[in-house]
This record gives C-alpha cells, sequence and structure tokens, in this order.
DNA sequence: TGACATACCTCGGACATCAAGGTATAATCT
DNA sequence: AGATTATACCTTGATGTCCGAGGTATGTCA
C-alpha cells in the first residue's frame, strides 16, 4: 500500500538485508519479494538497489554466497551471514533504536503524548 | 553520545526541521542547538545540511522567513511554518511511522518479541 | 590583538537509490 | 510456433542527500 519516501530507506537497506539473512539463507529475487511481502509492499526494493548491496556486504565479509540449483532449474546465488555479519547486525539495529527513539521524542514537540 | 549513520538521517531531515518549527518560530543556528540537544546528540545536523534544506523548503511554500534583531546585536532570519508547510509535515510524519513500523517488524523477523 | 562563539551562506565530493537497460532460462498463454 | 510473463542475475547513469571545508561578518572576552 502506502509508498514511503525512498530517501527513507537510505542506510537501512543492509539492515534490512542482513535481519532477512539472519532467519535464514537467501538469494537475492527472494529478498526483494519478502521484504515487500512483510512490511506490506512499504517497502519495495529494487534490484539496482540490492545487488550492489550484496556485494558490498559480501566485499566486507559480512555475507558469504554459494550457488544453488533450483527445481525449476535455474541456478540461485544464496546469501548466509557470517559471525561479522551479525555483530554488524547488531550494531545496525542499536543505531536504529537509537535513531527512531530520538526522531518520535522530536516529532513529539508539542508534548502531546 | 551515540553516533549513528548519517544515511539513516536521509529524508526525515526536513520533517525534524518541520517539527521543531510547528512548536515556534525558530532560526538556523538555534535549530541546529536544539536539535542536538533534544535529541541528546543524536542528531548532529549541519550547517551544509540546514541551510538548503530551509531554503528548498521556503521555496515550496512549506516556511516563511523573516528577519528579526537580537539583543546581541546579530541579524536573525527566522522561519516559520505556513499552513502548507504543516500539511506537509503530517505527510511525512505518518510516512515515517509506517516506514518504522515495517522496520521494526523486519527486524524481529526471529520471533523473538 | 587574537581567539572564540554566534549567525549566515555556498561549493564540491561522497554516497545511496533507482530507472533503465542487459542476459538467460522456464512456464504459460494465444 | 511465437509472444509474453516470471524467474534470476547483473551494471550503468542520473538524481538527490549529506557534509566537510571554505567564506563573510559581528560581538565578547582575555
Amino acid at each position: 500500500m502506502s509508498k514511503i519516501d525512498k530517501s527513507l530507506l537510505s542506510g537501512s537497506t543492509s539492515m534490512l538485508v542482513l535481519a532477512l539473512l539472519r532467519e535464514s539463507d537467501k538469494y537475492g529475487y527472494q529478498m526483494i519479494t519478502e521484504l515487500a511481502l512483510r512490511s506490506d509492499n512499504t517497502f519495495e526494493l529494487k534490484e539496482g538497489t540490492l545487488y550492489p548491496v550484496l556485494h558490498a556486504l559480501e566485499k566486507d565479509g559480512a555475507l558469504k554466497s554459494y550457488d544453488k540449483q533450483a527445481p525449476n532449474g535455474k541456478t540461485r546465488k544464496y546469501y548466509s551471514i557470517t559471525k561479522k555479519g551479525l555483530e554488524l547486525l547488531d550494531e545496525k539495529t542499536e543505531q536504529w533504536n537509537t535513531f527512531a527513539k530520538a526522531v518520535n521524542s522530536t516529532l513529539m514537540v508539542k508534548g502531546t503524548v
């Protein structure tokens, strides 16, 4: 439903990807559809955004990839999160919580609570 | 304290500015110090970011500005939020809530509560 | 006098997002 | 059989945001 300003997404994309992979290994295309599904289409992550992010995370050692044949014959590139990736996720989650709290308290300047 | 990834801020800057101005008219320099204070230094809005944002919001009709002499002799440029700005703030706030909810639900994929 | 705080501003680089394009295979529709 | 759609990967170029670094100017304080 609700389309949100894409710029809000900025910086949180890699966090969301890491969060998805903490659950289980996934391949790129799957992450896009899953994110859209779970967020009720709030996130419509684009391929042009995701793939570079995945490559960067892998280069940083936060992810590892392996190819796997799908039942339909297509080759899928699965990603799994590493120990380093889990640590990065923790960091980013903490930052997110701090950020969200600060935004909310700023938005409520009217003291309306 | 906690420095957060500046990219998280992306897109929310104008929302925060509008929120501050909903409370009362303020001048640029003041917004920077107030935001830092209120957010416990989570937001360290830079001048190079703020001033262009203010100019853009004014150009869009969301803000109006007027000069006012400060007791210390310096001329301050105060901004006040317009009806259009209030509507914009409502929009952005709603988007923010949607976004934050979606992020949180994605982060909790483990079902850990 | 020099240093610092206040108060405004702009420019250029760095980075993230995404539209648009590309490649290739398989399934489905006409 | 041919066309379209879905799956699945990728890159490039344009755009937009943020900020470091610089500039201007006034007032205060040592």
